[in-house]
DNA sequence: GTGAAAGCGCTAACAA
DNA sequence: TTGTTAGCGCTTTCAC
């Protein structure tokens, strides 16, 4: 920077002016194109360190997400980095499980990283990561699974809806014991999804509706919960299930009694991830802009932090329905 | 830390070697004791960005990756956190797509983040990120594909063993006439297994080997190969595919056709992606350790950084067919 | 509109 | 073994 200043026969300060946007108005322009010109003949780039010591920001937001390897979780990424790339903010992907020790002591190693703001994936519907966010006054955006109450802003599906949908696509094809696998209640997406599943059934006034809880949106889980459901509703001849993971999951259940899909048992998920397609058969289930909730997120967080707005908004997406082969007529 | 030293009786400096564990061997141990007492009842932690521009350094690692919605590497940079965290680095991942001048962007920019090191999913057989990790001395590591000649230590799996063993189960199978869908020759993936391929194929003494390449390792690029592969050799009977997602293209070109695999066309793929064995028919394909991959690029990473080992050393893991219902007798 | 000077929080040479 | 001092590279108040 001495060296750009010399060169440009000024002072470092009128350098650090004149190569700054935000403050580059208050050199003459005839300056600021020599100080530019020095720079670049130099090579010269500003040492994004030194900059954050001394001002407390680094134009990098954190994004904390419980597993990379869950594909639904690739689209929201897109998402918030084709929004904030252009905005010359860097994103640092976390991946830090379902232990919210690790969760806290991750985020507060970024915020030591004078992380500008954070985009939460991974919150359950009351979390301690929502007050360090607020205590320490650092901008914070959910997505994809919201608190109950709306302490920060959030970027959501409309889980209780799409689940109604989904339902009402059963009651359609004549299903009207319908069974439901929902995902863990501490998940905002687990809770409503099943609310939207109660609410539909005593709306079609379904008659036998059962549901069995999984502890984790995994393949596993989803296999032991259709399991139960089987176990004690084997007349049910359509299931909802919260999340793809979990109808794959009822795939291999079924597969393990020697039932098909959707001969016997009619199957909707929920997200419409990557594959789904592909498997056998292939899923009807909820398609969810994944990748629009990225970028929705990443919008709101970049007004937090630039315009100071600790307003809190949520923002809905819808979903819809996309028919596959897993369900069909009773 | 003033305030630490004050409360503590010491010096600031005294201080920070005290709560460095590598200077902590300068300070007499029950003023240590003191200073790390008072450190936790102020609630104190060493500025990482203020270290970072002392020193230089900042126990931060980057991971560059070109899509992060493969979920080829989600096990690799679970494998490298895995490895990692327990050794008090963070990771920071970088989606960068295939674009070379953004991939040096990207690395410029976590250098001048202090990062201590790289893990390079991305590179090419001859790429240019590798001559800017040279030129700038930044510790770096290539996992899953390598260049042609060996600039930097790399992790891959065998490449070339894998698709032998992937043409000779074929072979087995009684198949005589084997296509390849091969991968974009400009990665060592794509590269070796093509020459693999090739060498089974003189080895096994086939006939009417034929060969196509796609352009991308997409499930569309895969279905324009197969397509290109079955106008030209209609009598194929058997179809190495150089990543399970080229062989899922296949599978839709197949479909198309209203053809039946394995029935008409046997399919094996590479990789063992999550939901392989889900998708129908579940692929026979060649699974790799991508986790073990992860973790072992962490590893010498972490060694070329602390022990300043530039030496140049590739490990390389071998692959294991897992057979599944997309190969069948002729 | 530009220069001077202080300081963000830490570490490392040097001195004691 | 510990304290002193300088400085990493930048921004920002305060003068001018």
């Amino acid at each position: 920077m001495a060296q750009v200043a010399g060169l440009a026969g000024v002072h470092a300060s009128t350098v650090s002016r004149a190569l700054n946007p935000e403050t580059r108005s208050m050199v003459v322009p005839e300056v600021v194109d020599k100080v530019l010109e020095a720079a670049k003949s130099l090579g010269y780039r500003v040492d994004p360190i030194a900059k954050s010591l001394r001002t407390g920001r680094s134009r990098m937001i954190g994004v904390l997400i419980p597993d990379i390897s869950n594909t639904l979780f690739a689209p929201i990424l897109s998402g918030i980095n084709d929004f904030l790339n252009d905005t010359g903010y860097s994103v640092i992907v976390a991946e830090v499980g379902n232990d919210v020790a690790k969760q806290l002591e991750l985020a507060d190693r970024l915020v030591a990283h004078r992380i500008d703001g954070l985009v939460l994936g991974t919150v359950s519907r009351k979390d301690p990561i929502v007050d360090f966010c607020l205590d320490q006054s650092v901008p914070a955006v959910l997505v994809n699974r919201a608190e109950t109450s709306s302490r920060l802003s959030a970027v959501i599906s409309d889980d209780l809806a799409s689940m109604q949908l989904a339902v009402e696509h059963l009651y359609e094809l004549g299903h009207r014991r319908i069974g439901h696998i929902a995902g863990p209640p501490e998940h905002s997406t687990g809770y409503l999804r099943r609310r939207g599943f109660e609410f539909a059934a005593s709306h079609l006034e379904l008659k036998n509706t059962a549901c069995e809880v999984a502890s984790a949106y995994t393949r596993s889980e989803g296999a032991a919960a259709m399991d139960r459901l089987l176990d004690q509703y084997p007349d049910i001849t359509g299931v909802a299930a919260a999340n793809d993971l979990l109808a794959l999951g009822a795939y291999d259940a079924l597969a393990a009694r020697g039932l098909s899909c959707p001969d016997d048992i009619s199957i909707v998920g929920h997200n419409d991830m990557p594959l789904m397609d592909i498997v056998h058969p292939p899923l009807t289930t909820m398609r969810i802009g994944h990748r629009e909730m990225g970028r929705q997120a990443a919008e709101l967080l970049q007004q937090a932090i630039e315009r100071r707005d600790r307003s809190c908004r949520n923002i809905v997406l819808p979903a819809q329905l996309v028919v596959r082969n897993s369900t069909a007529r009773v």
